[in-house]
DNA sequence: AATGTAGTCAACCGCAGGCAT
DNA sequence: CATGCCTGCGGTTGACTACAT
């Protein structure tokens, strides 16, 4: 390429580059107005705008569209981020998915700005600090569970052949270790079960995922122990997740929700190395407590 | 008041996946 | 089945703004 980086050049190859003027963001709005979004390759044939597909799509999505949330990031949103990052890795359109109203672009800039520079805030620590004991905790609920669990099953084998009795909510898809449910959540927190949506996730993530390595189990707990660090966020997961489709809660997270949650193997590098889980220091205060 | 630095935001680029031909 | 196009995603860059010195 030739020319200067950066905005200064205006046009290459007869698309126009840099800032969009507000004659521009009308003849885009008006565009999609009538013919919804997509086709965006068609938009500078249609209009006579000078932008190509990629320009306008952007334009739209990360500036122009109605239901777009503007102004800062409250704490809440902060938290929820900072979880299903923990959760995603730099899936910032999952993510995105689960805060409506706001772009990837969004939460991409506000990342990197906020906690990649190792300078992260009150909120995110709070918020991580929580995530990480949560964790903890389950995890050693969930050992002592097993255990239980394996008592109970030699004194039950007995009495109760079809075993269903005092189980978690959830009924299907039992073929995996159930153990992982509400039993170690009230442990926990001494809240009250989880909802069924925090289970759901944690489906979804195993129906996503296929295969169940331990990495995976880990982190279908952190989605269940989101449910009560952050119950809407939970909800807001299975929107991200494709396990609720219209209808249910949803006042939020309108129709981008709809479609597939594709991928489900997540590999821990990809966000094990954005954040040292090892370097938080929790303080022991009351992680249960919500913001 | 002037200058330097950090933070924020908008936009571009390259890549990958899906789909139509 | 192979190829090309379109779309979406994540990373990066550069301009602008706010704050500190």
């Amino acid at each position: 390429m030739e020319g200067p980086i950066g905005w200064g050049r205006q046009e290459v190859d007869g698309w126009r580059k840099g800032p969009w003027t507000s004659q521009e963001d009308k003849l885009l709005v008006d565009h999609v107005r009538q013919h919804g979004e997509g086709r965006w390759n068609s938009v500078s044939k249609l209009t006579g705008l000078k932008r190509s597909g990629k320009s306008c799509r952007l334009r739209w999505v990360n500036y122009l569209r109605p239901d777009l949330k503007r102004g800062k990031i409250t704490p809440q949103e902060e938290s929820i981020i900072v979880q299903l990052h923990a959760l995603w890795g730099n899936r910032w359109s999952t993510i995105a998915r689960s805060l409506p109203g706001r772009t990837d672009n969004e939460i991409k800039n506000y990342w990197r700005t906020h906690f990649k520079k190792g300078k992260p805030s009150k909120n995110i620590e709070r918020a991580r600090a929580r995530f990480l004991k949560q964790r903890q905790e389950m995890q050693q609920s969930q050992k002592q569970q097993q255990m239980l669990q394996l008592a109970g099953q030699v004194v039950a084998k007995d009495e109760n052949e079809d075993g269903g009795g005092a189980r978690a909510p959830w009924t299907a898809a039992d073929d995996d270790d159930d153990d992982r449910g509400s039993a170690v959540v009230d442990d926990a927190c001494a809240l009250p079960a989880p909802a069924p949506a925090s289970l759901a996730v944690a489906e979804a993530a195993a129906a996503a995922g296929g295969q169940h390595h331990h990495e995976d189990d880990l982190i279908m707990h952190d989605a269940i122990a989101m449910d009560f660090m952050c119950p809407m966020s939970c909800a807001l997961l299975l929107h991200g997740a494709g396990v609720v489709q219209g209808g249910g809660t949803g006042s939020c997270c309108g129709s981008t929700a709809s479609d597939e949650y594709g991928s489900g193997e997540e590999d821990g590098a990809t966000w094990g190395s954005l954040w040292n889980l090892d370097g938080v220091v929790v303080d022991g205060a009351g992680a249960c407590t919500l913001w």
